[in-house]
DNA sequence: TTAATTGCAAACGGTTTGCCACGTT
DNA sequence: AACGTGGCAAACCGTTTGCAATTAA
């Protein structure tokens, strides 16, 4: 694993995780590309998918709900984890440089990074219950 | 599962938890209670924990490494997650409420709470790495 | 040609669960 | 007596890995 190979599989697990803001499972990645690659194994997912994170292409999100999710994203940013569907959203804020700088007088120098996630409702799950359909 | 009866076990894996600041794993708890409690299962320990967490006497922290930790300490805190050997470690900073404000004038009212980590090192590897011990 | 990549299926590891005996109320 | 709980072992499930064949460079 030191010097890549480029491959169809790589490629294109890397452009679909481009092309969606919904940060994917491995298994939705593999599910959705299985019709156009029907030879394409849950294993190959995986593998590059872990490539791709240590070459810095994608963040992996450990969203606690059991499953990892993906982000072609690799911008510092913030996430809204939906409580009633798991889902993952996007948060705009612009990432609070000052958390990190509280952190240090408290702790000193040995705070490297941060990550803030907020619980509540996606847009659909919210959507969902102000119109009763429970 | 409506309505718990008591039992030695659970009451002592409570204790275990208040009684320090480690944020253990169950395995850590299985192990350190099974010298007092040789017949003690982790399956016992798993189905304890989840009890617990459902009465809201522990927190689940799900640090991303893999396996999750619990936390006796009930009040909202925040963490600093250890990069190099997975320890948890509290970070006193107060709860920054005007977070989930400024999330709020972003998303609306849908945001019902959030979680902040810090990443970097532990006291303990904070310390071996400016000895110069790695 | 050489070494990374793949598909497949088996293995892994943390967590959950079914079963039946036991303990609590 | 009624029912939650414990111990044990098997099942679960997301993820990883060994292997032989394929493919990129």
């Amino acid at each position: 694993m030191t010097r890549f190979k480029r491959s169809r599989q790589r490629d294109r697990i890397m452009s679909l995780l481009c092309s969606t803001k919904s940060h994917p499972t491995a298994a939705w990645i593999y599910e959705t590309l299985k019709p156009e690659m029907p030879d394409l194994s849950l294993g190959t997912v995986y593998r590059n998918l872990k490539i791709l994170a240590f070459q810095g292409k994608l963040q992996v999100l450990h969203s606690g709900s059991g499953f990892d999710r993906f982000d072609g994203d690799t911008r510092p940013h913030y996430h809204l984890l939906c409580t009633r569907c798991g889902a993952v959203e996007d948060v705009d804020l612009p990432v609070q440089t000052e958390l990190e700088q509280k952190a240090k007088a408290l702790l000193g120098q040995r705070i490297s990074g941060h990550r803030l996630d907020f619980f509540g409702l996606c847009a659909s799950c919210a959507s969902e219950q102000s119109h009763g359909k429970n």
